[in-house]
DNA sequence: GAGTGGTCTAGACCACGAG
DNA sequence: TCGTGGTCTAGACCACTCA
């Protein structure tokens, strides 16, 4: 006997991807749904959570519940998300001195004087994903140092967690929804780190992709 | 005001961490919890889930539950996880057919005969991760074809969700844990798919490393 | 059979948003 | 002020584990 929440859950979500609800419309409220569907309001916000945590609709409070609109899914390759018309990237530049994580990851002393840059891009009007980039300030050039020449070999550290809370509303997500954590750091060929960048791409809207090419035996094996 | 379920869950956070709850004790069961911090069942279970979906108790239906061992983070690189003493894995081998996203995934006709390989691994005692690998039955040899000659790339794609819920009774973890699902295909030099395999690895215990060693001029951007 | 966690009920009260 | 979602209560009933 399946729990009453996921039949709910499926039911809605079949009426979303159907169509039969369409992007932006409000759903009734909490009480007026349970009544709908004979259960208590606790039951059916367990159901709402579910498809908010699909990215399926979106809570806002004092207002109601709204369905999201579709998503497109993006794909994370070679350093960028797949071209897309709709996409752009806003970019605030901040002047800051390494502390915490950063001094390990950059591999320099600590106050060693960075620059960072926060990267939130968009699709369409809405948030889509964001990634923050720092560069040692003494080797900046004009742009930050995407294609310097000599780059050696990018590591990218990739975990599955949930957004931060500032995470979550600078891209205005569930904070129940899984997102895609990358932590870029391209090295040169005298060892040095030109840049590291720690990327959040939200789980229901983007993917990454990684290709290895086999040159002698190498091997793949189980997880 | 803070919310009860967060200051709750702040406490035994922190009890768990001082050591002062060890690893591996039973917790008193919820009822009593309940009645020692002074709140209800729901509001006691709701701190739990925040707990568990952090990765600190393991919660086991019928018996209890149990803080958690502190969790060593194992990495999956070039297709295996950090090797570790600690770690066994069983494989439970099942024949099939082709059928849904098998079929674009290994390039075959419908129905084509399959083997399974149904890998679930577990550190110490308790499930770590799993991995479901499909070989092509007509080219399979004693062994998985993991180490084929021949083997000319492979790809992995990564995205962040939340587990199914059989992901998360087989893993014995919350459903609001985030984890990392990697698809991986292999392909010869024929352009044969050998082997296609579906990773999940909890967010809370296991992240993946990409490494990319730059030849000529390529360069890496932003997200 | 005793004890445990898992789901669900039918409310109460508070916080937020808009007119 | 009104309607909304967010939190919490004090239970009931079922499913699982183990002696």
């Amino acid at each position: 006997m399946p729990f009453l929440r996921d039949t709910i859950a499926d039911d809605l979500r079949t009426q979303i991807t159907t169509g039969h609800l369409a992007a932006g419309t409000r759903l009734p409220s909490e009480p007026r749904l349970a009544a709908q569907y004979k259960v208590s309001t606790p039951t059916l916000r367990n159901a709402l959570a579910l498809l908010q945590a699909e990215g399926f609709i979106e809570k806002v409070h004092g207002k109601g519940n709204f369905v999201h609109r579709p998503l497109r899914r993006l794909t994370y390759t070679e350093g960028r998300l797949t071209p897309d018309a709709d996409l752009h990237v806003t970019i605030r530049t901040t002047n800051l001195r390494a502390r915490g994580d950063l001094i390990p990851l950059l591999k320099v002393p600590s106050r060693t004087p960075l620059k960072e840059f926060f990267c939130l891009t968009h699709q369409g009007e809405s948030p889509h994903s964001l990634a923050r980039i720092y560069v040692p300030r003494d080797l900046e050039s004009a742009e930050p140092a995407w294609c310097r020449p000599g780059l050696e070999e990018t590591r990218e550290r990739v975990t599955a967690r949930l957004p931060t809370p500032e995470e979550a509303s600078s891209l205005r997500i569930s904070s129940t929804l899984a997102v895609l954590a990358i932590t870029r750091v391209s090295i040169d060929s005298t060892g040095r780190v030109t840049e590291a960048a720690r990327l959040v791409l939200p789980g229901n809207r983007a993917d990454a992709l990684f290709t290895i090419h086999h040159t002698t035996e190498e091997r793949g094996t189980e997880g």
